[in-house]
DNA sequence: CAGTGGTCTAGACCACATG
DNA sequence: ATGTGGTCTAGACCACTGG
């Protein structure tokens, strides 16, 4: 019997390492429940690698002898805790859960994660000068229509996404933020390109949701998976306001330490 | 048509508010959401009280004109979201959402609800002299077994549990903290009587997970509902560690400042 | 005891993505 | 054209709660 769910784009035949399981009906714990615990040992074990396509709803209900939607109340529940994510007409796949540590202003949100040896990637997916909209008026207290940069930005640990970030600036204190940030990718870079040396977290504010369709596709997550939220004024040393941040974390894979 | 489901314990009878409902099947939006939206609609235009008990499945899936499983499907959403609980063998309960303000320390967790009109109880379970674990004296740089007090909270905003705290202190810096807390029932109480008049937040980490049923039992949940974790420490002016605490808060009740 | 929610079955059609 | 997940139906039995 050949167990590897691992290695290459996964075929639909790797059904394999699903042979031969009982599930007691009728016992203490739920069928949907032993599923759950069953999958989730094969993702913990490795047997199921990041990344890696499960069989088939069809075909793995039937190997596991149990109704389709007995599996997807198991599938439901791994998902919703971002343990797998699916893709409408393609397929539910293993979604890793980096845990990340996210250290007060969230600066050394990177920092940490490579501590832990993972690659963080960052991508700029929306840069643009617009005029701020009245909630960024209010933020960064500008006057509604005033000039602002806004960015938008991905992060991700070993290759899975766990943080969105949309962050508004004013364009009248930081004139060459587009043509510094496309060619350094970095906002503390800008930011010392004006001459802005040290900045100050003025608040932070952590609240819970759960992920809209975008942030879904985003985080490659299920829409509905429970998310962090948070949002964040940074100024600089003479209390102008420098950045109003929007964060959406995966719930399970983020730890805020102040 | 009396649409009254308010006032009373709530009969089997009140299943009115809910006729002449037309779902589209095939639309854009599933027939579960249509629902989903449906029921919120209610709740939030006040026509379903909190407190009150909706219809039974059987009854309400008919009334609606779908199956018990599509319905069920909006449910499950509302009781994630935190709108809805259930009691196996009971019924459907509408449960509030009280939003707080959690500033900071959290010690400001009370007044901020009270500033909205809300009545705030808190509710001891548990007060025992133990000795310490593994992870208590970790926290409290204490010896393994050293003697320690284990308060167990539930807090409630006009009678929704949002918030459980379980604290742990040095049972050697406290000698009478079980005469005075049993008094007062205050912390800061204690504290001011051991002569400690401040004391400072050394760390606060706030991290998600789901409400097992324990803690879903307590704050009138359904199990596997997400909500907050935060762990923090405090010491006194000189250091010295007065008291960690383990919360858990509902995730769509509580936004944290800092 | 009757009513409730929790679980489970055996089908079916659809929209979607891919080759 | 095929296979995928998303939705929905019409039943059923169970364990639990309350009067």
């Amino acid at each position: 019997m050949n167990r590897s769910v691992r290695s290459q784009p996964a075929r639909q035949g790797d059904v394999s390492g699903f042979d031969g399981l009982v599930f007691r009906p009728r016992s203490d714990t739920p069928i949907w429940q032993q599923i759950y615990d069953y999958i989730l040992s094969l993702i913990d074990s490795g047997w199921l690698q990041p990344g890696s396509q499960l069989p088939g709803e069809v075909h793995l209900a039937e190997k596991l002898g149990v109704t389709r939607i007995t599996l997807r109340r198991a599938l439901q529940q791994l998902q919703q805790e971002g343990h797998l994510t699916s893709r409408k007409g393609v397929g539910v796949f293993v979604r890793a859960l980096p845990s990340a540590l996210v250290v007060r202003d969230g600066s050394r949100f990177a920092e940490s994660l490579r501590a832990d040896g993972k690659s963080v990637t960052t991508r700029t997916t929306f840069l643009e000068a617009e005029f701020a909209d009245a909630a960024a008026a209010e933020h960064l207290r500008l006057p509604p229509g005033a000039p602002v940069i806004r960015l938008r930005r991905v992060r991700a640990a070993d290759g899975q996404p766990i943080h969105i970030s949309t962050k508004v600036f004013p364009a009248a204190l930081l004139p060459d933020f587009e043509t510094v940030y496309s060619r350094r990718q970095s906002v503390t870079d800008v930011f010392i390109a004006h001459g802005i040396q040290k900045y100050r977290r003025l608040e932070t504010r952590i609240s819970g949701g759960f992920a809209t369709p975008d942030e879904a596709s985003l985080l490659a997550l299920t829409p509905g998976t429970p998310v962090f939220r948070t949002s964040s004024i940074n100024t600089d040393a003479n209390g102008n306001r420098l950045e109003w941040g929007l964060g959406c974390w995966l719930l399970t894979s983020v730890d805020f330490v102040f």
